[in-house]
DNA sequence: TGTACATCAGTGAACGCGCGTTCACTGATGTAC
DNA sequence: TGTACATCAGTGAACGCGCGTTCACTGATGTAC
């Protein structure tokens, strides 16, 4: 929980000298409103958030916050933004080649679970109103099929996968895409004395699902 | 939308020799209060329901509510009975078993896509709730876990699959109804008229799963 | 069959509360000269 | 560098509204005799 406040008095020793620009103090606040939301988030849907509770949270009156947003609908928006930020990192991250299908797959699961762990507030917002109707959805629904989009991309680049067409490869990144999320909702429901069951679970899954392509014939 | 009524008023022509016991009625009210909830649920997740506009919705003032639940999360665990129970007949009903996976692939299918369909609105509020958080989220998810279960019982019984342990038998049956439910909410999403895109898609998902099978080697 | 009483689903007034939003404001930061 | 003015993030009072919940009630249905 993160509540606004002079940061001069927190930190006089550094901060002091450059007393913090206007802009750069409003960008603190805006952040604050984002922390604070995310973290009342852990345990309710975004619908069920109220302006008041959010902005008292960033330590702001009320009315302070249209100052940052119009609605919470836009804060709810840049909240998808930051947090897709951190998918993006992750696709990024996975995105070395080990040589075999089996290092391949233990690593992308790997960094999976890593970030998931490290970020678990950013992929419970995510799983949680993916599914839960309304723009945020929409939203969220737009960036999960870029991502599955890069991931087909990634895939036809890997020998066994370069004959298949682009209508099957985008099957397969779907399948594998779901794949994830399911790993992703049992990592956030579960305690962390259970990351290595999930995991394993999940490469199993995946090496399954490889297994198949050499046999694939489509339609 | 349903409006709780005088139901003798409505039908004048068979009711009125049986006048509707004061059960029936209440049972009647109760099933508006469902239905009127189910609606609203369209678009919106539960926790944001009130209590008043479930009832007016129903067509009773705010305090006779609690004559039907004492609280809306009482509801709400109501609602996931019901909801459960199309889930349930629509296992049942995915049951006949085809000699051939492809067979039995397109059958588990089109059941599918015939359920969703015919019940929207249950299966929106399964998927939606299912990641919401909260105790419908539990509930829904130990429903699912039996869902899962049960396939995993069925599945042994296939002679590929005779000798796989019960866990790997888990892993596939986790599989596969994580492959049905991206199927149902992208079903949900899309318009009828896509509805044959999304269930070739899904039958192929099916079919790579189960091309690993024969060449499944447990860890 | 008729009467007297019990049950109970639904009513309507009232309550205190948190909500989003408006408005005029304050005072520190930033800018022009 | 010093002064006068502009900007604007944050304040605080006020509003009307829908909320969940309480309470005493009504009147049709059900039951005992």
């Amino acid at each position: 929980m993160s509540n606004a406040v002079d940061i001069r008095t927190l930190d006089p020793v550094s901060e002091p000298l450059t007393p913090v620009s206007r802009q750069e103090r409003k960008l603190r606040t805006r952040q604050a409103l984002l922390d604070t939301a995310l973290d009342l988030l852990a345990d309710r849907p975004f619908a069920t958030l109220s302006l008041r509770e959010v902005a008292k949270g960033a330590g702001i009156v009320p009315t302070a916050f249209y100052r940052h947003f119009a609605t919470m609908e836009e804060l709810g928006v840049a909240l998808v933004e930051e947090t897709t930020r951190t998918l993006r990192g992750m696709m990024r991250s996975a995105r070395t080649d080990p040589d075999t299908y089996q290092g391949m797959i233990s690593a992308s699961v790997a960094t999976v679970h890593q970030f998931v762990r490290a970020n678990e507030d950013h992929f419970r917002f995510l799983t949680r109103e993916r599914y839960g109707g309304g723009p945020l959805a929409r939203a969220i629904g737009v960036e999960l099929r870029l991502f599955s989009g890069d991931l087909a991309i990634d895939l036809a680049r890997f020998a066994p996968l370069r004959s298949w067409s682009t209508e099957d490869l985008h099957m397969l990144a779907d399948l594998i895409v779901s794949v994830m999320l399911t790993t992703i909702v049992e990592l956030l429901e579960a305690r962390p004395a259970d990351d290595a069951k999930i995991t394993g679970t999940a490469e199993k899954r995946l090496r399954l699902v490889l297994l198949g392509v050499p046999h694939w014939k489509s339609a």
